[in-house]
DNA sequence: AAGATTACCTGAAGGC
DNA sequence: TGCCTTCAGGTAATCT
């Protein structure tokens, strides 16, 4: 499930990938997939790929911005031979022999088109632009003090607070749950009820597990891959998702999973991650 | 108005 | 064996 190392991990790779490539052809496979504003720059060399959030951005030269929200099992991946995965809903094809498809079984992601002329702006600051407003900060730049403010006094749970986008944008199901088992925090705990340490933790392991995350090219559990398509390494150091009933690897009690929020589900340690 | 719930989607897995 | 139900969860829309 793509959340933001397994979106960054694609950026990196389809960075490397097409760079400096030009567009030849965009071929729709299943209209669904793009929004209808959508326009292919044809023509246009890749001046890079990056990441906001969990979407990943191509931006070309000239300008134009094609954002990929990867859903729960989209795929960027480098064609390899004449057959098509199952499930391949665009064709990228660039020059030198290079073409990129974007594969996605369940089709819950999009391809959209950016939102603001980038042409002046360097890549960072035209994805700061573009996202404004829809992503809250990147867990990666929040320093503690803004982690504080964004965060601090806030009556909604740690858990929902992490999976909405608004106030920080990144963490999904998976690393909101590996993310409050480090800090020792129980996921329904709400932050105007935790003292600064207590917060701290969580501001700190936030980092720290997505810096890591990234590091071993994210987490696989079924169909995510990278550019290249391999899988990421991750869930060999996963605490809690994915673990119920499995011992706790800070106290050998099995970890306890909640059918909760509706619709999903939270893993935690009730030792480690005590009610209070 | 914020918080909660549902729709979108398909493959895998489990029950009978 | 095979059919049916449930689950996976990112996001946006809808409801309360």
């Amino acid at each position: 499930m793509p959340e933001l190392p397994e979106a960054e991990t694609i950026a990196r790779g389809l960075d490397h990938l097409a760079r400096g490539r030009r567009l030849l052809k965009a071929r729709v496979l299943t209209a669904g997939i793009c929004e209808r504003r959508v326009k292919f720059p044809v023509g246009a060399r890749v001046r890079g790929a990056s990441r906001r959030a969990k979407k990943v951005l191509l931006t070309f030269e000239g300008g134009a911005t094609l954002l990929i929200s990867l859903g729960m099992t989209g795929q960027v991946l480098r064609r390899d031979g004449n057959g098509l995965p199952a499930h391949t809903h665009l064709i990228l094809t660039f020059d030198r022999g290079l073409e990129l498809l974007y594969v996605d079984p369940r089709r819950l992601g999009r391809l959209e088109p950016a939102r603001v002329a980038t042409t002046m702006l360097a890549p960072a600051e035209e994805v700061a632009v573009w996202c404004d407003g829809r992503f809250g900060a990147e867990p990666l730049d929040t320093t503690w003090p803004e982690f504080k403010r964004l965060v601090g006094g806030r009556r909604k749970v740690f858990k929902q607070l992490f999976l909405d986008q608004r106030p920080i944008a990144g963490l999904g199901n998976i690393y909101a749950d590996e993310v409050l088992f480090r800090a020792g925090v129980y996921p329904k705990a709400r932050p105007a009820d935790l003292n600064d340490e207590e917060l701290k933790r969580v501001w700190r392991e936030m980092r720290a597990v997505l810096r890591q995350a990234i590091r071993a090219c994210g987490t696989t559990f079924r169909d995510y891959r990278t550019a290249t398509g391999a899988a990421g390494g991750f869930v060999t150091r996963l605490y809690v998702y994915g673990r119920e009933g499995d011992p706790c690897r800070r106290c050998g009690k099995p970890i306890v999973r909640l059918n909760w929020p509706t619709g999903r589900s939270t893993h935690y340690c009730p030792t480690c991650q005590p009610e209070r």
